[in-house]
DNA sequence: ACGCTATTTGGCCGATTGGTAAAATAGCCA
DNA sequence: TGGCTATTTTACCAATCGGCCAAATAGCGT
């Protein structure tokens, strides 16, 4: 395996990874129709809102969402709806 | 989100984060045309043997491969080679 | 039995992860 | 300005991960 494969290895990884967490799965999913705001997707999750402020913005960093605010509120979108024909 | 949806997600990111590592995804790869044993897949991963075994494994517990002993070598191959069409 | 090869397993260790709580930041409104 | 809400960041901790090495296991041939 040559280096050229291996970062392609590892950029695919990094996406891969972003997902492999049931909450994050879940956040995807709810991002499907639709931007949410933070304080939506903690109380659709059953999570404490830092940790899924901490999940988003993970996968934020893998490219699988983008953000924007408006008013107090952020709101998170899919990059590409298309994340779901990976399941 | 109810106890159902959860262990969906649950089951989902157990298999996704079984994917989630460059190595695994050499692997998988390497896999795709045929069944091959654990020394080659090491070669060809340019790792340790024990680590690639560990790996194999992972992959095996997550239902991704099977794995078939033969002689002293033990091969390895795709559950479901339908896996690629994840990326 | 012995020696050799292929593979797995166990121990160790440094790095990363996921969660919680508290503090910091930011925007709105009075 | 101060108070309120939404969000992010920080610090900390337990748990897991990944890699390497050595030891254990297994099968084959002599």
């Amino acid at each position: 395996m040559d280096a050229l494969m291996r970062n392609r290895y590892e950029a695919r990884a990094r996406v891969i990874k972003a997902l492999a967490h049931p909450t994050r799965l879940a956040l995807v999913d709810a991002l499907v129709r639709r931007e949410r705001c933070v304080c939506d997707l903690a109380k659709m999750a059953g999570a404490d809102m830092s940790t899924v402020s901490k999940h988003l913005s993970l996968l934020r960093s893998a490219g699988i969402v983008t953000d924007r605010k408006r008013g107090l509120q952020v709101f998170y979108q899919l990059r590409c709806p298309c994340i779901t024909n990976f399941f």
